[in-house]
DNA sequence: GCGGTCACTGACTGTCTGGTCATTGACTTT
DNA sequence: AAAGTCAATGACCAGACAGTCAGTGACCGC
């Protein structure tokens, strides 16, 4: 044996890397900047990536992983929409997801602003891809707790609107870099549906004539 | 005087420049490939353009002012919620100002995805702004209309799912390259609102103890 | 402490492209 | 039709940068 490689220094470039392309994009980050960035050299970049496209892939990969992994891990987690304590794991499950995206800004950036014009551009529709399933699915358990939420809302508006939220909440976190209050946005939303159901429920209690049909559900956008 | 200059050459020059910039950002895009598109060269590009920085920043701007303007006239129009014909308005000003979008999808494309890490990249959050800032005074008028809304949900998070709508409308324009039936969501969004509105009436009226306090604001977010 | 291995370095090369400018030739004026 | 003007051309230049590789020296086993 000779010298041992540095063991952090493949995660240093990545890291700086992260930041170059979330900043620079793609086509404007110089590998130079990572290096420097990372304290290194080019030749050890290319040590331990193939070219600067291949970087920026592996870490982007890595991240989409990362994130349809939790995604699918909450979707197991909820899948019981009459479980007693269902309504506080989604709340929490909403505020990891968004913990999430704070924790993981940087290569969020890089992945929402930073490939146009590459092959790698995909991964932005990727990701919006991924929210917007999720949201589905989710909308979708929501109407089985809430029976009336068919009638007050067409599910696929609900779940762009979902992810809409989400998108507006990435945007904020990637440019002021704190994360903003609008964490609770997504919950409260959750919370409107709910509010809805109810109200829903309550006024065709209260009232002899059935209101629900003269409110039928609105943005019906099956095409 | 001599020859006459093209009087379309600066136009056709934009337009692929549009195109470029739009598929592959600022940093990616080479003046060729506009020169090209355009059956020109690049010596007439410069004849027209201080440099390709500046034909970015003059075309965005130029989409952003139109954008802006078009907000600012609907404003106008629809500053009066008492209006008899308000509704109708409001309506026909949601979809002029998607098909506005439909119709500009290559210069949002080329403002939203194609400048970062550029001094230019700021115009993305500038659409973004603009749009919040146009929702925001928007849901402030339905709060007139609509006396109950304020109990359903907070202004902020109105306007932030109706610029998430807006958002979704776009990505999905530009990468599908036809208008998505989506078009519809932002008018739905604001039915729903009504919805919301005349539900909480309905029932505030028909039930004899005031149902309304059961049901605050959810996602208030004033920082 | 010596020889061997190999992680890491950074000067160097080839290519690519933004921007220039001498030249061309279309069109006008006389 | 000759002279003059200037829009338009594209070969060219200079700088920037991705990627290479011969060299260095840190660390290992002995």
């Amino acid at each position: 044996m000779a010298r041992a490689a540095n063991p952090n220094l493949k995660q240093q470039l990545a890291d700086a890397a992260t930041e170059i392309f979330a900043t620079h994009g793609l086509a404007a980050a110089r590998v130079s900047d990572i290096t420097d960035r990372a304290g290194t050299s080019k030749g050890a970049f290319y040590l331990h990536f193939e070219s600067k496209e291949a970087a920026y892939l592996e870490i982007a990969r890595t991240f989409l992983d990362r994130l349809l992994s939790l995604l699918g891990c909450q979707g197991d987690v909820l899948c019981d929409p009459a479980a007693p304590d269902h309504l506080e794991r989604e709340v929490a499950a909403d505020r990891e997801f968004m913990d999430f995206l704070w924790q993981h800004r940087r290569p969020l950036a890089m992945v929402l602003d930073g490939a146009v014009g590459t092959p790698y551009a995909s991964m932005q529709d990727e990701f919006i891809d991924s929210v917007l399933r999720h949201m589905r699915s989710s909308i979708h358990l929501h109407q089985r707790t809430y029976p009336h939420l068919v009638n007050i809302i067409d599910p696929e508006l609900a779940a762009t609107m979902a992810t809409g939220i989400v998108f507006m909440y990435a945007r904020r976190i990637i440019r002021e870099h704190r994360p903003p209050f609008a964490v609770e946005h997504l919950i409260a939303f959750r919370a409107l549906l709910a509010s809805g159901n109810s109200l829903v429920g309550e006024l065709a209690a209260s009232s002899a004539t059935s209101v629900v049909p003269a409110h039928p559900a609105v943005g019906s956008s099956t095409p």
